[in-house]
DNA sequence: CTGTGTGCAAACACTTTGCAGGTGT
DNA sequence: ACACCTGCAAAGTGTTTGCACACAG
């Protein structure tokens, strides 16, 4: 589905703004936390209005959030076509060069709470070093 | 064991505002965050002791640390006679209150990751409503 | 006595809010 | 035309850094 369709089935205006943000977020296909977003974007678009269309995007269903260790929120575009809830996956948080991944060959587990509490969602975060940047500690030893 | 005896094990210093906090840290048992924990303190702590002492006891292996939904990291203390890596298990944040526990009576599930990839640990967050919480909501509908 | 820990001040980074002007429908 | 969206400025919040003094070992 493109872009424009895709905010039109969200029932949010299509401007110029989102349609940006929403196609750098699926191109890529991993979680991109703010910073990374504007450094990646090649045309200027304002840090307010940055924050204000994920959220906006995140609240509209098209995509979801995931906070890394590092306390950054990462937003990842989420296709209306694939079944299952959106970010109902483990995510991978590469603590050397940042990245994130969405493992999306897996379901989130089960998790039984105590009694009496009702559960509206989790969040799983996997981290460790991704395996560019290992390939790269390793030519740097040899 | 008392809390002069678990600075000593990890070889700290055994100052004032450590013993306070990890005191504090044991009593409740649950993950406090920053600013949860200053509200509790009677005696004054300058947040700056604060985030150095959690991070020292971090560091040190007798708390270990989650980050809620809401971008807080909160800390709680591990018991070093119990078994067990620190933080292995899930964590439930309330979304109302913003309190959390520590879901202690299972371990975090394994996670298969992509070839390559080299995990170092994992955190999972359930969020939702507690059973406080929920009572309350009930309670102001009767 | 020596080196680490603490408290204060200030710098810093990140996020939110208010508002005037611009844009999509 | 109207309501919503954007960009700028400024305020708000949370965290880190530098340094002089205090304290544990």
């Amino acid at each position: 589905m493109d872009v424009e369709k895709m905010l039109s089935a969200a029932k949010l205006r299509n401007t110029h703004q989102r349609k940006v943000v929403l196609q750098l977020l699926i191109e890529k296909g991993s979680p991109l936390s703010h910073s990374e977003i504007s450094s990646i974007l090649t045309e200027p678009l304002d840090k307010v209005t940055l924050y204000r269309t994920l959220q906006t995007l995140t609240d509209a269903g098209i995509a979801h959030q995931v906070q890394g260790l590092d306390g950054a929120w990462r937003f990842c575009a989420h296709d209306p076509d694939s079944e299952g809830c959106p970010g109902d996956h483990p995510h991978f948080l590469c603590l050397h060069c940042g990245k994130m991944f969405c493992l999306t060959n897996q379901r989130l587990p089960r998790i039984e709470v105590t009694e009496g509490m009702s559960v509206e969602g989790k969040q799983l975060v996997v981290y460790g070093c991704c395996s560019e940047c290992k390939t790269e500690t390793e030519d740097k030893l040899k």
